[in-house]
DNA sequence: TGTTATCGGC
C-alpha cells in the first residue's frame, strides 16, 4: 500500500519541471506524507475533540473519496480539495493540511494557483512560514493571489523584511500589485516608521487608480499616523469616498497616540452627527483616554447600550481603565462576569492590584489564573507580578520568577530583565540583580542602565553607580531623569555635593535635559541632608518646574528634622499641608519638628487638627522571611503568635549591645500620631 | 489575499 501511494505520487508528478523550489517542496513536506496518506488514522486523531459530528463525517467521506477515485485530476477533484484545504484552515490542522498538500501532488494540482493560494493560507495559519514559501517558490507562473497571500502571511507574523524584498520582486515582475497589496505593504511601512516608502505606495496607488479603495486608505491613514503626519493622515480621511468604522478608529488612534485629545472628541462628536455607530475597537481607544471616572462611566454605558459582548479586548480594557482610576472592586467585577477570559484579562487584573499597593492579592490573583482557568503567565504577566514580590519582601518568588523564565527562554525579554534588576535590588539581593544584567542575552537599553544604578544606590554604594554611568556614557547610551535619580542619591549619601551638582549640570547643558520632580528632590535632599539648607531653599526658587511639588518640600522637611532647623521645617510643613492637606504623614512630621524642639504647644496643635480633620496616620512596618513565610511587625506589635518569646530575645540582645558600649541614637527618633 | 484595539520595565 505504502509502495503505490508513492508511485502514485510519482507518477503525477513527474511530468513537472523539477526546480529546486519543486524537489526541494517534494522531498521535505510531501514525500514523508505521501507515505502516510492512505492511512484514515491522523484523520481521526484532528477530528478527537470534535464534537462536530457532521464535520467529522464529511471529512471521512472525501477522505475515502480520494482514496477510492482513480486519482486523475478532474473538476470535482479541485472542488473537494478546496473543501478539503477549508476544513484545514478552519481546524487550524497541520495534519490536514500535510495530507491535503500530498493529495495536490498526487493529482497534480502542484501548479494550480487557486489550490496554493489555499495551501499558503492553510501553512500560515499552522504557523508554517517557511512550507507556506515553499507553495509560492513551487509555482512557476504567479497571479497577484499568490504574491499577495504570501505577503500577507509574513506580516502576520510580523515579518517585515522578507515581504518587501518580496514587493520590491513584484513591483520588476509582469504582474501588478493591487489595493490587497497596497495595504499590506503599507501596514509594514507603518510598523517601520517608513513614511518615504509609504508616499512612494501612495503615489502609485493614485497611478494606478487603487486610490478610492477603503481598506487601503485605512492602511495609509495608519500608516502616516505612525509616521506622525497626521495632517496627511487627515487630509485622506477626509477625502475618502467611504468610509468604515476601520477609518474612524484609525483616526481616533493617531490623535489618540499624539495626545490630541480634543481632535478624538471631534471626531467621536462627528460620528454622532453621521450617524456612525461606535465598536469595540472604538470603545477600547476612548476607554484607554479616560483618567477620571467621569468618563469612564458614559463609555460604560454606551458599551452596554450597543449590546456589545466583553471580549478579551473590550474586558481587558475595562479592568485595566477601572484599575488605573483605583476602582479595583469594579475590575475585579468585570473579570468575574466575562464569560471567557484569557492571559491578557487576568494580567490586567494581577498589574492592577500590583499598581495600586495591593500585593497580596495580586499574588493571588497570579496563582488563581494558573488554578482556575490553567492559563500560562506570559512575559507581561511576569512584569506585572515582580513589582508585587517587594512590598512583601518575596525572594523566593523572585527567584521563581527568574527560573520560571529561563525555562521559557525568556532572557532577552527586556522589560522582563528590567524587572528582574530592580526587583532583586529592591529586596537586597545585589548579585542576583548584577548577574541579570551582566546577561548578554538581551540588549540593554536605557532602562537596564538605570535600573542597576538605582539598585546600586538604594542599597548604598556609591563606587559602582558612578563606574556604571561612565560606562554607558561611553557606550552612547543617553542617560535619563531616573538615570540621575540614581547617581544624585549615590552622590547625597556619600556626602559628595560638588560632584552631584556636577552631575545635575551635566544633564542640563550637555543633555539639555528638563529635570523632572524626582531628579529636583534628589538635588534638594543631597544639598538638605549635608547641611545646606539654605542652598537647598534656593535651589527650590529657582526651579524650572512650574510648581514644587511634595517630594521637594519633603526633602527639605527631612533636611531639617535632621539638623534641627525649626524655622526652615515650618516652612517646609506649611507647604506640605498646602499641597496635601489630607495627608496625615505631613501633620505628623510637623508635629515631629515641633517636639525635636521641645515646642510642646506646637506639638499639641497639631494632633488637634489631625483630629479634628479626622485623620489618622498608618504606621509603618517592617518584616522578616522565617521559612518562605513571610512575617510583617509595627512598633511595639505583640499580635505575632510567638511574641513573648520574640521580646525576651530581643531583650537579651539589647542587654548584650549595652554591654558591647553600643547606644540607641534617640535624637531623630520620629513620633508616629497613630 | 488586505485595514482599526487589550496587560508590562528604571
Amino acid at each position: 500500500m505504502l509502495r503505490s501511494s508513492w508511485i502514485l505520487g510519482f507518477r503525477f508528478t513527474r511530468k513537472l519541471y523539477f526546480s529546486r523550489a519543486i524537489s526541494t517542496t517534494y522531498v521535505n513536506v510531501i514525500h514523508p506524507h505521501l507515505i502516510r496518506v492512505r492511512s484514515l488514522q491522523p484523520l481521526n486523531q484532528a477530528f478527537a475533540h470534535t464534537s462536530d459530528q457532521g464535520l467529522v463525517r464529511k471529512h471521512v467521506l472525501g477522505f475515502r473519496y480520494f482514496m477510492t477515485a482513480t486519482l486523475e485530476p478532474s473538476a470535482t477533484s479541485i472542488d473537494d480539495l478546496l473543501a478539503y484545504l477549508r476544513h484545514a484552515i478552519g481546524l487550524r490542522s497541520l495534519q490536514l493540511a500535510r495530507q491535503a498538500h500530498a493529495l495536490v501532488w498526487i493529482l497534480g494540482f502542484a501548479q494550480n494557483q487557486f489550490i496554493s493560494v489555499n495551501l499558503i493560507t492553510v501553512y500560515s495559519t499552522c504557523n508554517k512560514l517557511s512550507d507556506a514559501r515553499l507553495v509560492f517558490d513551487t509555482i512557476q507562473w504567479k497571479n497577484i493571489f499568490l504574491w499577495n497571500s504570501i505577503i500577507s502571511a509574513y506580516v502576520k507574523y510580523t515579518v517585515w523584511d522578507e515581504p518587501l524584498i518580496l514587493y520590491d520582486k513584484l513591483l520588476n515582475s509582469d504582474v501588478r500589485p493591487d489595493h490587497f497589496t497596497f495595504s499590506s505593504v503599507l501596514k509594514i511601512c507603518a510598523e517601520l516608521c517608513d513614511s518615504l516608502r509609504g508616499e512612494k505606495i501612495r503615489v502609485l496607488m493614485e497611478k494606478t487608480g487603487f486610490c478610492s479603495d477603503v481598506v487601503a486608505l485605512n492602511a495609509l491613514i495608519v500608516m502616516y499616523c505612525k509616521c506622525e503626519w497626521l495632517t496627511f493622515a487627515r487630509k485622506v480621511f477626509d477625502e475618502m469616498p467611504d468610509r468604515n468604522i476601520a477609518s474612524w478608529n484609525a483616526m481616533i488612534s493617531g490623535y489618540a497616540k499624539l495626545g490630541s485629545i480634543n481632535e478624538v472628541w471631534e471626531l467621536v462628536r462627528q460620528m454622532h452627527l453621521e450617524r456612525v455607530i461606535l465598536d469595540g475597537v472604538t470603545v477600547v481607544q476612548l476607554l484607554s483616554l479616560c483618567n477620571n471616572k467621569n468618563l469612564v462611566f458614559p463609555i460604560h454605558a454606551v458599551l452596554l447600550r450597543i449590546g456589545l459582548d466583553l471580549d478579551f479586548h473590550i474586558g481587558s480594557c475595562l479592568i485595566d481603565t477601572y484599575a488605573k482610576l483605583g476602582k479595583l472592586a469594579i475590575s475585579r467585577r468585570v473579570h468575574e462576569l466575562m464569560q471567557c477570559r484569557n492571559v491578557v484579562t487576568w494580567t490586567s487584573m494581577v498589574a492592577g492590584y500590583a499598581q495600586n499597593g495591593y500585593s497580596y492579592e495580586a499574588l493571588e490573583v497570579f496563582r488563581e489564573m494558573q488554578s482556575i482557568d490553567t492559563i500560562k503567565p506570559n512575559k507581561v504577566s511576569l512584569v506585572s507580578v515582580l513589582p508585587a514580590c517587594i512590598p512583601l519582601g518575596d525572594l523566593t518568588l523572585c527567584k521563581q520568577i527568574h527560573g520560571f523564565s529561563i525555562r521559557n527562554q525568556w532572557n532577552s525579554e527586556i522589560s522582563l530583565s528590567n524587572s528582574l534588576i530592580d526587583a532583586y535590588s529592591k529586596l537586597g539581593c545585589l548579585d542576583h540583580a548584577r548577574c541579570v544584567f551582566d546577561d548578554i542575552c538581551y540588549e540593554h537599553d536605557v532602562i537596564s542602565w538605570s535600573s542597576m544604578i538605582v539598585g546600586y544606590s538604594l542599597n548604598g554604594l556609591v563606587k559602582e553607580p558612578m563606574l556604571l554611568f561612565d560606562e554607558m556614557i561611553q557606550l552612547g547610551i543617553k542617560p535619563d531623569n531616573i538615570t540621575f535619580v540614581g547617581i544624585l542619591s549615590a552622590c547625597a549619601r556619600a556626602r559628595m555635593i560638588e560632584k552631584g551638582m556636577e552631575y545635575y549640570n551635566l544633564m542640563t547643558t550637555k543633555y539639555g535635559m528638563v529635570p523632572t520632580m524626582e531628579v529636583c528632590s534628589c538635588v534638594v535632599d543631597m544639598l538638605g541632608r549635608n547641611g545646606q539648607l539654605n542652598r537647598a531653599l534656593d535651589f527650590i526658587k529657582s526651579m524650572s518646574i512650574d510648581e514644587p511639588g511634595p517630594s521637594v518640600w519633603g526633602a527639605l522637611f527631612s533636611a531639617s528634622l535632621l539638623h534641627e532647623n525649626v524655622e526652615m521645617g515650618k516652612l517646609a510643613s506649611k507647604y506640605l499641608l498646602e499641597l496635601e492637606p489630607q495627608n496625615p504623614a505631613h501633620y505628623v512630621s510637623l508635629s515631629n519638628v515641633y517636639a525635636a524642639s521641645g515646642i510642646w504647644d506646637g506639638v499639641s496643635e497639631v494632633r488637634l487638627e489631625m483630629k479634628e480633620r479626622g485623620l489618622r496616620k498608618l504606621p509603618g512596618y517592617s518584616w522578616i522571611i522565617v521559612n518562605s513565610k513571610v512575617h510583617s511587625f509595627y512598633v511595639s506589635d505583640k499580635s505575632h503568635p510567638s511574641s513573648s518569646l520574640i521580646y525576651a530575645v530581643l531583650d537579651r540582645m539589647i542587654l548584650e549591645m549595652k554591654g558591647a558600649g553600643y547606644a540607641p541614637e534617640i535624637k531623630c527618633l520620629s513620633q508616629d500620631a497613630c
